[in-house]
DNA sequence: CCAACAGTGCTGAAAAATTAGCATCGAGAA
DNA sequence: TTCTCGATGCTAATTTTTCAGCACTGTTGG
């Protein structure tokens, strides 16, 4: 089995499965909501079946329909998307990366937010020595 | 003018205007040489023409050929793609992803790269109290 | 000046993606 | 049980993407 390679979908294939992962697991008619420009019902679930027979999907039942998820961990698709991003627009710069971040929601972020950041990276400096 | 949006991409442009943001700017021989399964020569640039006309490339002229660079100025598109990851994988929350790209790059990440870090956020919590 | 070369614009066609329709199956209520 | 509603699997057709070829233009070195 080929592994789940992201960058090679198609443009819809992509935004399902951006749903998915957004949703953590989702049916047709949740996918559907959340779609732009969203097409038919059918449509959405063709979709759904390719996904899964890439193997970038999987379904459980739940009473009459499928409940898809991600076959890839929740943890492993994080890093593999922040390392796509990292590499692409920060030329491999973490830390350009997490200072943009920072900078980019500091509004967002609670002071609790902030010591436990801060708490984190004394602690990689402790390690790093 | 409609507003570049990555997520509307085909595959193949999608490809392209990321290798055209990791190389920041690039020519179509550029292109071709960091695609993989690579097409013509001819169509790529087919590509970049459709991408300029898109709106999300423009290109200046260096002597007999077409430098392409992304209309999206480097800051935005940074933050742009940063905001989708967060969205899209950690429900919104830059807190888990801060942490998490500290994860996944703290080998990476020299003892200075770390204090500037610690720096800016001890900012972040100056300005916010 | 004027080849030789590299790059461009455009067009038509092959391949892939995207979609809707239809027949079928299963769960749950009466 | 049996009917009904909602969900599924599949197929075929339209639309979009992707691609290569060809004629033309500009640059550059001899």
């Amino acid at each position: 089995m080929p592994k789940p390679s992201p960058n090679q979908l198609a443009r819809r294939e992509r935004q399902i499965m951006e749903i998915v992962y957004r949703l953590g697991q989702a049916t047709a008619a949740d996918v559907l909501a959340e779609l732009p420009d969203p097409p038919s019902y059918s449509a959405v679930r063709a979709h759904l079946r390719i996904l899964e027979d890439k193997g970038h999907l999987r379904h459980n039942r739940d009473g009459a329909r499928y409940v898809f998820s991600p076959t890839v961990g929740r943890d492993r698709a994080r890093r593999s998307a922040l390392t796509q991003v990292v590499q692409t627009f920060f030329g491999g710069s973490a830390e350009q990366a997490v200072a943009t971040l920072l900078d980019l929601s500091h509004e967002n972020l609670s002071d609790d937010d902030l010591g436990r950041l801060s708490a984190l990276i004394a602690k990689a400096r402790e390690e790093g020595r």
